[in-house]
DNA sequence: ACAGCCATGTAACTCGTTACATGATTAC
DNA sequence: GTAATCATGTAACGAGTTACATGGCTGT
């Protein structure tokens, strides 16, 4: 019957699985908290799509009232989201990693220009595990077994140790670094 | 003058900047073997593509003799490459992890399919380290300071990194559901 | 001789992005 | 009243994929 429809589809038919309908513009909101950090933040315009997609296929449905169109979950919506999770392999993470690309070539740069650059990243790194952690917290006392946010901060936790052996691999690499050069 | 080309152009071109000249299928299979762990494993036929686009922008030339057409960096090619490096700002790492996804809707397929899911991610990661670790032993040998493979070599390591804790991560994970089932 | 790998592309398509456009509601 | 946010799209484009097609060379 229904063809496979592309991961983001279903990443973001299971953002509303939780709790009350959303508008486009709140499905936004929440992809760019919280899947941003282990799948993508779609464009604004792509949700949009994504939602009428989802509707011609009977997976959502309009909850019409309030301040704009609000989107739910229909019963096929939620059969097709378990037979997918039981059915398709996940399939391996793919990461794509500027930086990492970049230090691959510094022989090209020198030693500054690389250092500068981690430097950054780790700022970068930083940041980004400061918005996680606020997620993360955003989700205590709903997180014990069985209770709506169970799962999502594993999801969450997962993701901080991401960004922590990030931040200590960087660590690590500068100090390489700087034990590697000259005294000046 | 050139407009900035997409990443994976530049990515590609990198790895032109290692050794001798490389054919469309040889630059294939050092992506497969290498790029694919931090960046992407582009399609063969978008190798070639690629490679044509650069051979029209002038930063690459054809190196016409032996089996097929090998591939080289020009010194606008080089130079292009470093102002890429030097100009542009890295952006942060894209993380797209559907074992992540599928976790945070676990809810919907109960403990034991998530926990098949998980080991079945293990061993996949473990695999997939074992290949990398394969790649950085090859550079042994010329990855001191000042040598071709020093940088690569960092990189190999960062990626050994991950995948390390990815298996640390997946076990906890493992480990704190196997904890919350019911005695059986 | 046949299988498998080396080698190079074209065509069709989809995902996802950016730019553009519009208008309603809310906060100050 | 005017700026910010909420809300929803369309159009054009580009990156990258899969499927298709072709042919030479190599080992057995």
């Amino acid at each position: 019957m229904s063809q496979d429809l592309p991961v983001t589809s279903y990443a973001l038919l299971g953002l509303l699985t939780f709790g009350e309908p959303l508008t486009g513009y709140e499905l936004k909101q929440r992809a760019d908290r919280t899947l941003r950090f282990y799948w993508v933040a779609p464009a604004m315009s792509q949700v949009y799509s994504e939602l009428n997609r989802l509707h011609a296929h009977g997976l959502v449905q309009k909850d019409g009232q309030g301040r704009g169109t609000a989107y739910s979950l229909t019963d096929r919506g939620e059969r097709e989201l378990k037979r997918w999770l039981a059915d398709e392999p996940p399939g391996f993470p793919m990461l794509k990693h500027p930086v990492a690309l970049r230090l691959m070539l510094s022989a090209l740069v020198g030693p500054e220009a690389t250092e500068q650059m981690l430097h950054a990243h780790l700022e970068a790194v930083h940041d980004e595990r400061a918005a996680l952690e606020e997620v993360r917290r955003s989700l205590e006392g709903h997180d014990g077994p069985g209770e709506v946010f169970h799962y999502p901060s594993m999801v969450a936790e997962w993701g901080l140790s991401y960004l922590g052996n990030e931040a200590q691999i960087v660590r690590d690499l500068l100090e390489r670094l700087g034990a590697e050069r000259p005294e000046s």
